[in-house]
DNA sequence: AGGTTTTTAGCACGATCGTTCGTGCTATAC
DNA sequence: GTATAGCACGAACGATCGTGCTAAAAACCT
């Protein structure tokens, strides 16, 4: 099942995955070093050791997170048949995830974006972009997927419905968390069920259950 | 016109100022009380001074930054008629802050409220979540005008109303500074133009230009 | 079991963090 | 003309930051 790892190899998975919750937390940058290795019980020159850099630390731990991405979000979602469910199942999965607190502090890449958003161009950033993209570009396919069944109506944008399901997925993520209140899950359940409806074509509406 | 200030809040609101841009950048933690400094060509000590703490320095900048929120995004939107043209009022001037830069790093509150939204409470927490909150309600109370004045459909919800637009307004900030593109501006005001028709009465429609 | 490689700790570095303190300058009040 | 208040400065504090270097310990392989 799990692959046996070395020692080096074991620790660097509970660095990055702590790195990764923290991180969530407290931003990319506001990352230190020195505390990640006290709550492990490490040195922090142990530690540092096995990436060299703190960018290199970032960007392993951007990695892993998008890994536990796929595995928490996108995985069970990608069960779903193709077109209008598998889209409603991204949705009902991320905001699952975000109730869950995957990541104590709500979606990893949410405040990675929002963190990174605005700052210079670097490798950092870049890695967020790219993550993004790609979830962006996932709801966009499954919604081409569904207006090409038939699903939608053929006059739909996936670009501009992926962006307005996604606009829900976020915000219901920064409320939730703001004012650790599950309304705001359930706002964006509603929107989403709603503009999911609006663009279905009728035979597809009894698909959302 | 602009009152006459003493030194001192002539100084203190320069430094404010470039707080509050800065902040938008790199956030209210990343703010550093030395760049801050030497980026207004003084010395940290007497920088130090105004404010008596770093936390002190952060709740300043947060108040400075609502007063020019108020000013970019408020004001203008306030003049519109009350309803759903002040809601479209409110949406159209939060947009076109964003697009023009009124803080360097995309609108500051998001900013805030993404890198607050998970840390332990406190008053820097607290002032983020007030300007938050007091926001949704000037969304909300916009939308309950629409619906009593017959503007909107009786039977929608003002809450969840306000959280979609505010959702599409969100996202428009993080996709728009993420990419550098104003596509996603123009996604937003599709978004909203749409969302408001779809719980507009046929009468009102019109109002929507 | 022994030798090799991997992994971790210890220690120190220059820089920067928020903060404190004492001082000087400047303009107003007496 | 002298006392006072406001304002900014430079120097220094202890703490922590990211980052090296070196040696010991642990894990692995034959």
């Amino acid at each position: 099942m799990t692959q046996r790892l070395s020692v080096g190899a074991a620790t660097r998975e509970a660095i990055l995955r702590r790195a990764a919750d923290q991180a969530s937390v407290d931003g990319l940058e506001g990352l230190s070093i020195g505390q990640l290795a006290a709550g492990l019980g490490m040195s922090k020159s142990g530690l540092f050791a096995h990436f060299g850099s703190k960018e290199a630390l970032q960007l392993a731990t951007i990695e892993d997170a998008r890994k536990r991405y796929v595995e928490a979000v996108l995985v069970p979602a990608l069960r779903a048949p193709r077109g209008i469910r598998q889209l409603d199942a991204l949705c009902g999965s991320f905001l699952s995830y975000v109730e869950r607190a995957v990541f104590p502090g709500g979606c990893f890449f949410a405040a990675a974006m929002a963190e990174f958003g605005a700052k210079d161009p670097g490798p950092v950033r870049d890695a967020i972009a790219d993550c993004q993209r790609q979830w962006m570009t996932t709801l966009e396919r499954a919604a081409a997927d569904g207006r090409d069944q038939g699903e939608l109506n053929p006059a739909c944008e996936p670009e501009q419905l992926a962006f307005e399901l996604e606009a829900a997925l976020l915000s219901a993520n920064w409320y939730f968390h703001l004012y650790s209140d599950t309304t705001y899950l359930e706002r964006a359940r509603h929107a989403i069920r709603h503009r999911l409806v609006a663009d279905a074509t009728p035979a597809s509406r009894l698909a959302l259950q």
